[in-house]
DNA sequence: CGGGAAATTGATACAACTCAAGATCAGTGG
DNA sequence: CCACTGATCTTGAGTTGTATCAATTTCCCG
């Protein structure tokens, strides 16, 4: 049981013929191994330097054990993580490789937000591949929908990341 | 709060321009409404008669309280929903429509068998456009690989349902 | 500066979608 | 009991968005 403090760890499933499916991105501030069992099933790793805050598993029910309410919030969370997954299952199901390229960016700069108040550029630690995973989709798709995304001037691809021009634009986009 | 005790009934979201995602299909015996903020997001109605154990979120909450191990329980069901859906994302990400079907069916198949044990039959009860929302297909998508699975005979066609004739067959085509 | 990985771009293919008929089924009333 | 009606499902033909395959190009990093 991890909670990350610095850096970015990427979280993924593998299909035994090599289809990779990333299932998250873990950001400062976020929750390693909810559980024991999706620890089989789920593989993580860093991206880059990371620094985590490591605790048992016997002191954290102890802890929780100590302190119901903190039970309380964790259940909160989940729940909160639980709907998250939902509308992902929306944006793969539903929608369009543009609509999830333009989501997945408003998602993240949203997420960094929180992290480090940055907003002028959203950091995209990840490869494309990653993202191409992340959404089900492949690296070329990625790659194209980033590009149209720049050439109208929405966003601009900067180093290690994108810069958010037109976020309205974006969120549109984003909804549908 | 309820626990659906009898027939099955439909989650689902819609977005504002009518695409809709149908999240889940809750059995005999499945929760409904883990927590108050998705009500909002998600919709849920009936498929045919319904009959439902309803209990006020302050009961639930005393009762929580109250037995601590319940708590802990609905935490590892809430994992376990949370993995289900996380398989779910690779589901719809990375699956084949032929693939998503099968693995529909298998699903079904087990899930009915925790409730009734009947196995020989898998009772499908909600309609063809249900199946497609679920799947992140469309209806005739559906409709062909049911077709084909059947001229496959893999599954054959029954009234409100299939019924499987080569499990092994229709799992091995479910994971890839 | 050179070399290898990652990303972009282009050309083509294909799985699933869309549109359009029919077929099947369920319920209704003559 | 059977014709009638609307809803659901199936089937077919053609289109399209994304995948695939194949080159470049760009970016690192030694």
């Amino acid at each position: 049981m991890h909670i990350v403090t610095e850096g970015v760890v990427r979280l993924h499933k593998t299909l035994a013929d090599g289809r990779r499916m990333v299932i998250g991105f873990a950001l400062p501030g976020d929750f390693l191994g909810f559980s024991d069992r999706d620890v089989h099933a789920t593989s993580a790793d860093a991206l880059g330097p990371v620094a985590t805050c490591k605790i048992s598993r016997e002191a954290f029910q102890e802890l929780l054990d100590a302190k119901p309410h903190l039970m309380r919030r964790l259940h909160t969370e989940l729940i909160h993580e639980f709907t998250l997954a939902q509308e992902r299952l929306m944006l793969l199901g539903r929608c369009s490789a543009r609509e999830r390229m333009a989501a997945f960016f408003v998602n993240m700069r949203n997420r960094w937000k929180r992290v480090n108040g940055q907003v002028a550029n959203v950091a995209l630690p990840m490869s494309r591949q990653d993202i191409a995973d992340f959404l089900g989709l492949t690296i070329e798709t990625v790659s194209r929908m980033i590009t149209t995304l720049a050439r109208e001037r929405v966003i601009v691809i900067v180093p290690d990341g994108i810069r958010i021009l037109d976020l309205p634009r974006l969120e549109a986009i984003a909804v549908g």
